[in-house]
DNA sequence: ATGTGC
């Protein structure tokens, strides 16, 4: 794959047939990934082939190879101009991302009550393949509340206050889901699943803020040195796995009639103005809003630990995801145009000013989460004004290593140990579950935000340490 | 990511 230097963390792949637009790698050299083991460049390439594409292909920092679509992509269609919508570019974990909170709290407070808190935390934290979850649902009539819902629905159902919502991303619930659309089998997936962690690269974790860059917005989020947060990263479980299976194969059998050809089948797909284009991205949102609700779910639970344990509250700072198709207006060649953006692996990043933010974030912009690996650091940023990719940024480290690459190399070494010597708190996940996350298996997320900046996309505000996790 | 893999 050849890449054009453009500037110090912008990288190019030239249009060559049958492209419709330029890929553009937002990276520092270090960070590109090895041709060797990942070929997600070439699936920025693929990814610029979609009809209806605009602007370019784009990576994020933490690029790496994923299903169709490389993880850390962003593509934005022209539904006008026969755009399509593609399960492949939103992936299997719909509306996956990571919701931050913030204890009234400092670290030196905590620390005597931090063993308690971790034990009562995982206790209370339902994860892990199987199920157990915070909601036993027995009607398909109150899924499709959640699905409808998503956080609003918990709210509405006791399970968190009003002000929530206006920290989460769509004041917590994609409009316009359409539960007809998600499978029986989604369905029962989903059913004992709402409220849990699930597992693989999903946590819990409880943080300090070790630094602020910028005190105004870190303000104005909530935000100020020493603070005790939590951190959770999880998404839609099975009932999203299983509407990306089912959506795909749909669009698979009928991508031909509307006269589509991809270079790589898992990048089936089907004009957002189309019956199976509506029809995923109806079962899409619902999923979307499947995810809200658990994490609001596990953030109500764990606020009432934190209660219990120290005597404080904790607030929300902001939920926003990093795995969606969004229906957003954007200025393109200085007209307005109606696009699909899709997000895998990639966070919305909406700048100061911008009309979807709550009154008390506009003047600052949004909050963007970027989880670290297991172990190292977390960064909340903002988003700026003139994005060069759709408003969006990186959403984590970016795995380098397969996860039996990741056992390989850890080998000998007890991940569990290593963490624990390091002042770090760990609760679940079993020894290769652990060995699986460890730090050597992904990229270095400071480097991954530093290119992030670099690139313009986003804007540093703090960074956060653990003190102690829970893994599924 | 995922009742882990056609």
């Amino acid at each position: 794959m050849e890449l054009v230097e453009e500037s110090p963390y912008r990288f190019r792949i030239d249009r060559r047939d049958p492209m419709r637009v330029p890929g553009v790698v937002f990276a520092s050299r270090a960070l590109l990934p090895d041709p060797a083991g990942d070929r997600s460049l070439e699936q920025v390439a693929n990814v610029a082939t979609l009809p209806g594409i605009v602007g370019a292909s784009y990576a994020m920092p933490d690029v790496h190879w994923g299903y169709g679509f490389p993880i850390g992509g962003v593509a934005a269609t022209d539904i006008a101009a026969g755009g399509v919508v593609s399960p492949g570019g939103v992936g299997f974990d719909i509306s996956c991302g990571v919701r931050l909170l913030a204890a009234d709290l400092d670290r030196a407070e905590l620390r005597p009550r931090l063993e308690a808190v971790m034990d009562a935390l995982s206790a209370a934290t339902p994860r892990g393949m199987g199920s157990g979850a915070v909601w036993q649902l027995t009607s398909r009539d109150e899924l499709e509340a959640v699905l409808r819902g998503g956080s609003g629905y918990a709210v509405r159902r006791g399970f968190g206050v009003e002000r929530d919502l206006h920290r989460c991303e769509d004041y917590g619930a994609v409009q316009d889901a359409d539960p007809a659309q998600v499978s029986d089998r989604a369905i029962e997936r989903g059913a004992h699943q709402v409220g849990s962690l699930g597992s693989g690269n999903h946590f819990l974790e409880v943080q300090a803020v070790e630094q602020v860059y910028d005190e105004p917005v870190a303000e104005a989020f909530g935000l100020r040195p020493d603070q005790v947060c939590v951190m959770i990263h999880c998404g839609s479980r099975g009932l999203g796995h299983q509407i990306c299976t089912d959506h795909v194969r749909a669009m698979e059998k009928v991508m031909g009639r509307y006269g589509i050809h991809v270079p790589d089948r898992q990048l089936a797909c089907a004009p957002v103005d189309s019956a199976a284009g509506r029809a995923y991205l109806g079962a899409m949102a619902a999923a979307a809003n499947y995810a809200r609700a658990n994490r609001q779910l596990l953030a109500h639970a764990v606020g009432r630990i934190f209660e219990r344990q120290t005597g404080r509250r904790l607030d929300l700072v902001y939920d926003v995801s990093h795995n969606l198709a969004k229906i957003e207006d954007h200025t393109l060649d200085g007209g307005v145009r109606l696009l699909c953006v899709h997000r895998k692996g990639a966070t919305r990043a909406l700048p100061p000013g911008h009309p979807d933010l709550p009154a008390e974030l506009r003047g600052v912009g949004q909050p963007v989460l970027i989880p670290g690996s297991m172990g190292t650091a977390s960064y909340v940023l903002t988003g700026v004004v003139g994005s060069p990719a759709f408003a969006s940024a990186c959403h984590g480290a970016g795995r380098v290593r397969s996860r039996k690459q990741a056992v390989a190399v850890g080998r000998g070494g007890d991940p569990r140990a290593q963490l624990q010597a390091r002042d770090i708190a760990v609760r679940g996940a079993s020894r290769r579950g652990l060995a699986e996350e460890m730090p050597a298996a992904y990229k270095d997320i400071s480097a991954v935000v530093e290119a992030a900046e670099g690139a313009g996309l986003c804007r540093k505000v703090a960074r956060l340490v653990p003190l102690g996790v829970v893994k599924g």
